[in-house]
DNA sequence: GCCGTTTTCGGCCCGACTGTTTTCAGTCG
């Protein structure tokens, strides 16, 4: 039996919720949660650190207690402290606390003085009228809970790929720069920690006149529904159901509220904690001393009002940001200028839609070095895959290309397909032949851990791959990776040399941040590729550069901010 | 339940908005 950090994560996230109904003191609950979000944050399977009888209690936020329940988690697939509680506590009662506007104190009142035990329960309860008898309920409320009673998608459990939470972002911080005073306008949130999905839009604007701002904000096209509307802050769903929230501040405060709205929730606790240590006080409007406001203009000056350097968004995520700061171990992230080329690409020959040409074209307009054509092979017929005498001509044509001087060196290559078993698509005589492989897994996604383990590790001893693509398998929003055991699979790329790709396609940013971080830190090189199937897909880049970043990968933890010379120096391995 | 260059006990981030209230609890981010 394999536990993953996962399900580890989601036994303690939903003993918090219940304990929260229960009434359990707030601090305990919020213990759960933060052991859970240490656990997903893990570049290691913490049953593995089980095994071999990791101290799980220097992880942050563990302690004895904690490390005795993730111990038996692992060992026995039960936690028997949630189990006590279950007996007590309906599990049900926790999806009628995901309702909004509900929250864990509201539930237990319900459940107590109504007996409510199921969101169908609250609905007839609602119905009957007897939710107005209740303090503190009334009608209004009665009557704003029944409409989201009926509401067919429970609200707040969608989340949007980042790229497509950009396309909703783009129009409307551009109207909302239109309205008179208002001077920046930025999406914070998950959205500029660069998240892969976000569940809503978080905008801080700054105005002299706050009024003027949120009139125009209510007034947007797309709006549907104005959930809330005050003076400085305002929440809204758009018509197709993305919930967004604007708060205005004056100028003297962006930094500060910058900070306080772009968290996350965790970075933002550890830093207040960090202020109170030192007798003051952060709040979205500044930092305190007593009354007198010692910063807040800027992020750089919030942070060095406790001694800190500017910390990057996509760190933080209180995963040892604070404490690397502190120690000046910061990395300097890699970014969208350090890259020099791209390594995974398609074209009409297999189910891209540019020509040879045309990607050379873009990737030399977008002053790459190098671009490396990687076709799927012919096991990928959807793809129109290519056999062995397509590939062939393929090379051809790159030689040709090259030949004329594209502006931009085009590497031969191939997305090969590992097969069920472990080998490779195309035999070894052809693949030999070409500047670097990619290899990846496009069938047999069901195969049990351990067969699609030994299935990649064997294609990565076969000495032939050099890029492992999309190790994770997964399509964001659409399906969950395959079952492997990457920590395992890195292992062995590590030791043959191969490098990772971080596959910057919308839906796939795979690897994962954690995994990006995990192999960097076991020394394992990532490669960062767009996987354009057109020329305008060489864009995707800049997403999988974003997770990068999320994963505290510097240029020299990629390859492709390489000049050719030293990446032939580290393909030729 | 965790944690400690003030502490092994007594703390644990901070504020806006709503609906119910006449001073505030609950929820949310």
């Amino acid at each position: 039996m394999t536990v993953h950090n996962a399900d580890v994560a989601a036994l303690f996230y939903r003993l918090a919720e219940l304990l929260e109904i229960e009434g359990a003191n707030p601090f305990r609950v919020r213990a759960y949660r933060r052991a859970a979000a240490t656990i997903e944050n893990l570049t290691e399977p913490v049953a593995h650190m089980v095994d071999r009888g990791a101290d799980l209690d220097a992880l942050p936020g563990i302690g004895e207690d904690l490390a005795g329940k993730i111990r038996e988690i692992c060992e026995t697939g039960r936690c028997s402290a949630l189990e006590e509680v279950e007996a007590r506590t309906p599990s049900a009662l926790a999806a009628l606390a995901a309702i909004p506007g509900l929250g864990p104190k509201r539930v237990q009142v319900l459940h107590e003085k109504l007996g409510i035990n199921s969101v169908e329960d609250l609905r007839k309860a609602a119905e009957a009228g007897r939710v107005r008898e209740l303090p503190r309920f009334g009608k209004a409320f009665e009557a704003k809970l029944l409409a989201q009673l009926v509401k067919a998608a429970p609200a707040g459990e969608r989340s949007l790929r980042l790229a497509t939470a950009e396309d909703f972002a783009g129009p409307l911080v551009a109207w909302l720069k239109g309205a008179p005073g208002v001077r920046e306008v930025v999406v914070a949130g998950s959205f500029r920690r660069r998240k892969e999905t976000v569940g809503d839009l978080d905008i801080l604007a700054t105005a002299a006149d706050g009024a003027a701002a949120m009139q125009r904000f209510v007034a947007y096209g797309e709006v549907a529904e104005v959930v809330a509307r005050g003076p400085t802050r305002a929440t809204v769903l758009l018509k197709g159901g993305l919930q967004v929230d604007l708060r205005v501040v004056p100028e003297e405060s962006y930094g500060a509220a910058l900070v306080y709205f772009t968290g996350s929730k965790a970075h933002n606790i550890a830093l207040r904690r960090i202020a109170q240590e030192r007798g003051l006080k952060i709040s979205e409007y500044g930092v305190f001393q007593g009354m007198r406001r010692i910063a807040g203009r800027t992020e750089a000056q919030v942070y060095g009002s406790v001694g800190l350097p500017w910390i990057a968004p996509e760190l933080r995520e209180d995963r040892g940001e604070i404490d690397a700061a502190y120690a000046g171990r910061l990395p300097t992230l890699v970014e969208l200028s350090d890259i020099r080329g791209d390594l995974h690409v398609h074209t009409r020959a297999s189910d891209g839609g540019s020509s040879l040409e045309e990607m050379a074209a873009a990737a030399a307009a977008l002053g790459y070095e190098y671009m490396a054509v990687a076709d799927h092979s012919r096991h990928a017929t959807a793809a129109h895959g290519l056999d062995t005498a397509r590939l062939a001509a393929q090379m051809d044509e790159i030689d040709r290309l090259n030949a004329r001087k594209p502006g931009v060196r085009v590497l031969k290559s191939c997305e090969v397909d590992i097969l069920k078993d472990g080998r490779l698509d195309l035999s070894d005589a052809i693949l030999k032949r070409l500047d670097l492989v990619v290899a990846a897994i496009h069938s047999d996604f069901d195969l049990p851990a351990e067969d699609q383990t030994a299935r990649i590790v064997r294609a990565l001893e076969s000495g032939r791959v050099h890029i492992l693509a999309h190790p994770l398998g997964r399509l964001i929003g659409e399906r969950p990776g395959y079952a492997v055991d990457l920590p395992k699979v890195m292992a062995v790329a590590k030791a043959m040399g191969c490098l990772l790709e971080m596959n910057g396609h919308p839906a796939r940013l795979d690897l994962d941040d954690v995994h990006a971080r995990a192999a960097k830190e076991m020394g394992l090189m990532v490669s960062i590729a767009s996987d354009a199937h057109s020329a305008m897909g060489l864009s995707a880049m800049r997403h999988g550069v974003d997770q990068a970043r999320r994963g505290w990968l510097t240029a020299a933890d990629v390859a492709n901010t390489r000049r050719w010379p030293e990446l032939e120096r580290i393909l030729a391995r």
